[in-house]
DNA sequence: ACATCCCATGTTATCGTTATCACACCGGCA
DNA sequence: TGCCGGTGTGATAACGATAACATGGGATGT
């Protein structure tokens, strides 16, 4: 909206258009549009024909023409935070997944983990009109709701399904990630666990399944001993480095649990370098399921949130939704716990 | 282009448009329009007013009307294979840097390692009238080709620089990458390499990696003993069993040159399952520089494609594209190779 | 044979914005 | 005084497609 200088060559020009199909037809601009949307109630004769004069002259249908008439906008804004990690990614994949068949294409933007950035970049895709919306989380700005109040467009909100939400809802509730893991580290026989997490300002899922996690544990009367966190994008070197910490400022735990698996990974390392034995000395526990685990013996204990599966659900919601299922709809995704080799027993 | 049945509510109504700000203001929509765009030649008595009007009016402007009248489409259309690992994130990731402060928008789109769904999908992006495409790659389809040609725009191919391409071109020589890792593998005094590659069909940018590879090792007398490839996506545990096959198939074998970081972690694993000292008894080495790996030890040897960078450069020659640059641009990312712990020496 | 209905096609208006041109109005200069 | 150039503002016509309604002619029914 504030370009002070555009110098940009004009608008590519010599298009083929209906019209031109049209008048090498010799039908009306009318029966063309029909063929091409694939409307019935044209002869099949007129049909072959404009479909084949299409095809040769190159026509390319103009979708902005189609949607400021009237047609539906086959668009989904969807705005997540970023792609530092495969989360978002498989999501994607998985909301591409249950869009294929629809003619329905995602639109991505990035709102860098703050409301207000997402606001803005929402007001941005808004502008395009979209028939849907799909955010991240349940946390939004003022402007974020009234924009999409007045859109009255189906919104979908994905991954936390801790509290409620806009208009739909799929997720995973991070609080009862936390509380599954907390009995299942009990159950084997772990009693002082320490927490390593991110540092990551509002970061509401991580906040809340660590809440889960301690609530369960001192409510069982094994309250955790401590936290550590770091600061900026994870990564495997710094898990290992946090883990170092923590063995030496409480030497008698005997669990971490990571706030992601790549954290997990560097734990694993690090127990490993301090001699401890895992799962029988120290536990651990990531999680996210991060595929590239796989191939590390012992397999982390991990909590697996079926990101692609979110993301299918999600454009399944948006689909019936606009096939006009009611509001509000809420999918909860069970996460997969996944005891690995890293718990006791 | 195709959907049988289309039940739809109607589009949103009662939106505000710009109409109605002339309307509020007492002004014609032209001069609104004016002020929106931040044009100049308005007094700045009536453009506080129109915009504190459209501001409290919670005005969204509509990019589809403006696009149709003539203005430039701030999109650009990137068509990328997938995202099943973090390759294509990562680039987007620099795309979106390069674009931040302009006010173009990346509309994504999966072709899915096939000429043909690229194309089909380029047609549905191009449908869009964006200001420019993102292509992976050099290899198209006809029909890509004849689209691009007609809609002529700005066009990047990025990744790979082995070749000429329809437009700008950002990547690394896959060949070069080749060439260079075996020259490294026979400083290190490696002798008897085996090659783990993916199956997957055309993939040319491991073929000529691969290609770079097998000719310098040729053409220094001591040619691959041979390679083994395996279907479907990249995972550690295949790395590790395609690696346990080529130990036992190639006892002297002395270097695994893996298609990927995440092949080659599983390399690394078999190797010492093995008992086989690396890189002394045998090295190996990987490809893309995948940031999970610097945790593990010992770190692998492996090419950095800097692909924040390919997808930054991508998106800075759009824009100078975009300032009346000349087409034909072309930039080579020169890739890093880093020698890890996995070479001898 | 005549009214009726349906099917294939055409006509007209419209979507919200921007390009383009037209028009006042003002000050300066000869 | 009259002409000129600039500067704000408005009127009008696109842009390319679709919705809604209109039309003509053949098949159908009685």
């Amino acid at each position: 909206m504030t370009s002070p200088s555009r110098s940009f060559p004009p608008r590519p020009v010599s298009k083929i258009s209906q019209s031109d199909i049209a008048a090498a037809c010799g039908v009306s601009e009318m029966t063309v549009s029909r063929v091409l949307r694939g409307q019935r109630g044209v002869s099949g004769d007129i049909a072959a024909r404009v479909r084949n004069t299409a095809r040769s002259l190159g026509y390319v249908p103009n979708r902005i023409a189609g949607a400021l008439a009237g047609a539906r906008v086959p668009l989904v804004a969807v705005i997540v935070p970023g792609m530092s990690n495969m989360v978002f990614p498989e999501v994607l994949m998985g909301l591409n997944a249950g869009l294929e068949g629809s003619d329905l294409q995602a639109v991505l933007g990035f709102g860098k983990y703050d409301t207000a950035t997402e606001a803005q970049v929402l007001a941005e895709l808004l502008a395009w009109r979209p028939s849907a919306v799909v955010l991240t989380g349940l946390e939004h700005d003022d402007t974020t709701r009234a924009m999409l109040a007045r859109a009255d467009i189906p919104v979908v909100e994905i991954m936390d399904s801790d509290g409620t939400g806009i208009d739909g809802v799929v997720g995973v509730s991070q609080h009862g990630v936390g509380v599954a893991m907390a009995r299942a580290m009990i159950a084997a026989g772990h009693r002082n666990a320490v927490l390593l997490r991110s540092a990551q300002q509002g970061d509401r899922r991580q906040d809340s399944r660590f809440r889960g996690f301690e609530e369960t544990l001192r409510a069982a009367g094994v309250p955790v001993l401590g936290s550590l966190s770091y600061n900026g994008a994870s990564s495997v070197p710094k898990g290992r480095a946090l883990a170092a910490t923590a063995l030496s400022h409480w030497p008698e735990v005997d669990f971490l649990y990571c706030t992601n698996d790549m954290i997990a990974a560097g734990a694993l390392f690090a127990l490993q370098a301090a001699g401890r034995k895992v799962p029988e000395e120290t536990g651990l526990a990531g999680f996210s399921g991060l595929e590239f685990l796989d191939g590390i013996t012992p397999r982390i204990a991990t909590t697996d949130t079926r990101r692609f599966d979110i993301g299918r659900s999600a454009a399944r919601m948006i689909l019936s939704r606009l096939a006009g299922a009611p509001r509000g709809a809420r999918e909860e995704i069970t996460p997969r716990l996944d005891r690995g080799q890293t718990l006791r027993g």
